[in-house]
RNA sequence: AGAGAGUUGCCGGAGCGGUCGAACGGGACGGUUUCGAAAACCGUUGUACCCAUUACGGGUACCGGGGGUUCGAAUCCCCCACUCUCUGCCA
């Protein structure tokens, strides 16, 4: 969410910012609105004010065994006139409201002002594309002969792009989430969180899924609830209507969860295996940090996910988005791509974001400054440590053999407990 | 899922429909005292919005959420959510 009152100050700014971002202007309507808004307020908040002194007065009267007839029935007619000033009130508030919650968040200067994808820059790589003196072969090919993916079973019990992980395959599956969890709480810091999996509606509007991205999720009917699309929804509205002491700040949370996207209007866009499914695992991280810090902050969190695709020694590259490409609540985003060298592309794995206060006001997470006492919005900031298909890709087809097994980094092992993957047929 | 109890400020905990933004206790903060600390004593202790922005300014709202009754509601009525206890079911 935006804050109304700096629109208020600076509506040029904000229609700058949002048409870089692709979004239309309702900026001059919703002034309008609040203009509105603060008037009927005033005339309103003047009754109430009557009111409440009058009141008192029949008190008094009443106590004194004295007539308040007259001034009741004059109040009868202020209250009938209150009464309508709110209801004018509650029908501007929920227009106000409509807009405000579909305003994206605004660019952050430092991202690049662009239309689309296309317009990504790529900041940094690192490693070099790893070259074989073999013939490549591609994730599907390798799983399949490894026998450590079923697709066709999964489309069976559920629906195409539910995989199954088989034997090696899910205990390799099960080592890199471990392995990920462990780098990031106790290299990096962060405090191990195992959320709920699905999410109340509030929960999903405070961070801005809702309403844009409703039909993104699979929904509970029953009970209103949605299947997370990414563990960045339980875990920050940890903290939803919550007031920090500013003590207590940074926050680093690191969880991980199973995560369910319908990927509706995506269809015929990889759609090949592990590239585009609609159950995943995710190791996510997400920190609420003091404004001031929230760009060194979006740094070191691109750094933690880096060095997950580090240590496994995968080549990767970081692209920063473009304005227009920015998602809706982010300010800034880098995503890191990784090279799967079977199929001879760079796969996005994670997107690391600064959402400034965005999310923070949409979920009313606040901190209490020690300077003042005053609250103020903290900044909140995710990234994902990583998405395991696309790693998965990357990592089958980087460390397959001219044999067609897998072989395992060192440093994995001790969580698979097994040094390759032999070939099954 | 059924029955009952509850939801008040940072916490505990009061609150006959009329100075209740809310007693009392604790905590925290500031001050007095002290070489220092503890204790004691005094004071302070929310958020949002509107107006004014010369101010240490004025006003409104908020006692789980939403409606209603009333001149006036934390207090009465209705709906919903959540928590706890018991029963049932279940991993």
């Amino acid at each position: 969410m935006l804050d109304i009152k700096k629109i208020r100050q600076d509506p040029e700014y904000f229609k700058r910012g949002l048409k870089t971002k692709n979004s239309g202007d309702k900026i001059d309507e919703l002034l309008e609105l609040d203009e509105q808004r603060r008037s009927i307020i005033s005339q309103s908040d003047e009754l109430k004010g009557l009111r409440n002194r009058v009141s008192s007065e029949i008190a008094r009267l009443k106590k004194a065994k004295e007539d308040a007839s007259g001034k009741i029935s004059e109040m009868k007619q202020v209250g009938e006139k209150i009464k309508a000033f709110d209801d004018r009130i509650k029908i501007v508030d929920e227009q106000i409201h409509a807009i405000m919650i579909t305003l994206p968040n605004l660019p952050h200067k430092s991202v690049k002002i662009g239309f689309s994808e296309k317009d990504n820059e790529t900041v940094k790589e690192w490693g070099e594309k790893p070259q074989y003196d073999y013939p490549l072969k591609d994730h599907l090919d390798l799983a399949e002969r490894l026998d450590i993916l079923d697709f066709h079973r999964g489309a069976k019990i559920s629906g195409s792009g539910f995989p199954v992980y088989k034997k090696a395959g899910a205990r390799l599956e099960r080592a890199l989430i471990n392995f990920m969890l462990d780098l990031h709480t106790q290299e990096h810091n962060y405090q191990e969180i195992f959320p709920p999996f699905l999410t109340s509606r509030d929960s999903a509007f405070g961070t801005g899924q809702l309403p844009k991205l409703e039909e993104d999720m699979y929904l509970d009917n029953a009970d209103d609830l949605f299947l997370i699309p990414t563990a960045e929804v339980p875990v920050t509205n940890l903290h939803r209507d919550e007031i920090i002491p500013e003590s207590q700040l940074p926050i680093h949370y690191a969880a991980y969860s199973a995560c369910f996207r319908r990927e509706a209007g995506s269809y015929g866009k990889d759609t090949r295996g592990l590239s585009r499914v609609h159950q995943f695992n995710k190791v996510e991280m997400v920190r609420f940090v003091h404004p001031e810090t929230s760009y060194q902050a979006h740094e070191e969190l691109l750094q933690d996910a880096e060095d997950v695709l580090q240590a496994l020694n995968l080549h990767y590259r970081v692209v920063s988005l473009c304005t227009g490409d920015l998602s809706f609540a982010a300010a800034k985003c880098y995503d890191i791509e990784i090279w799967a060298p079977g199929s001879q592309k760079y796969f996005e794995v994670s997107s690391v974001s600064n959402f400034e206060d965005f999310q923070a006001r949409r979920a009313n997470i606040r901190y209490r400054r020690n300077s003042d006492g005053k609250v103020d919005f903290v900044h909140t900031l995710n990234g994902s440590g990583v998405a395991t298909p696309r790693l998965m890709i990357a990592f089958l087809e980087t460390y397959q053999t001219d044999e067609g097994t897998i072989t395992i980094p060192e440093i994995l092992q001790p969580y698979t407990g097994f040094k390759q993957i032999k070939s099954q047929i």
